[in-house]
DNA sequence: GCGCTATTTCCATGGATATCGAAACAGCTA
DNA sequence: TAGCTGTTTCGATATCCATGGAAATAGCGC
């Protein structure tokens, strides 16, 4: 995980429609739902939609596989798991010895 | 945790410059550093630095305190651990069986 | 191929963000 | 008060983002 693929997964749920979106189809489960359920779910415009799932796709958060005529969308479980995982070990460590712990030496400076 | 403010958060870490600063206050420890050793570490123009410092402060992530004629910035750490919270909790369960725990009746089916 | 349903791309528009120089402001010291 | 250092606000510009209607594409059944 490096820090810019954080922050373009950050930045993809970091928007209430997006963040919605993925809840929904995280508690859709495994099986996930087609894109006209959701759009039906969330009451929104086809295009609109589309762009959202698509920039969710884009950064790996959701996974799209065509079954038929319907497209369907679900949560890629690992990819979440791995940005929670970064937050809280890169950057939520709540004390300064996760510097000699379990943080990397400073880089920057 | 109310989603807008997660939005919010999400959004504000949903950036290169800003996660970085993150960081930086992070692995600065309880301590803080004033604005001016982190522009000097980051490399920033004072302008562009302070507007993405607001940003953080504004959602809660980051807190300046005075301290004679410099500004200490210092990471807020159970603002951060209550997104990762919030992430791990309501967006990336693993199983659909989050809905019967905490999820509200959306399951239209 | 034709028609049907599901979904995306195209296009345009309005709004939010990012950037940074210049000027203003805050607090300390003499 | 004058002057110094540190930090923010102002103002302007370029870029990215969000939204949604209309047209195009993808796959299925006949």
């Amino acid at each position: 995980m490096d820090i810019e693929t954080a922050t373009r997964q950050l930045r993809a749920i970091g928007h209430d429609t997006r963040l919605q979106l993925y809840r929904l189809l995280v508690r859709a489960g495994p099986g996930g739902l087609p894109v006209g359920e959701v759009q039906a779910r969330l009451g929104l415009p086809g295009s609109t939609l589309s762009h959202h799932l698509r920039r969710l796709v884009d950064t790996g958060l959701v996974r799209q596989d065509r079954h038929g005529t319907s497209l369907i969308c679900t949560a890629v479980y690992p990819a979440m798991q791995g940005l929670v995982d970064y937050l809280a070990g890169e950057c939520c460590a709540d004390a300064p010895d996760a510097e000699t712990a379990t943080a990397p030496p400073e880089r920057a400076g």
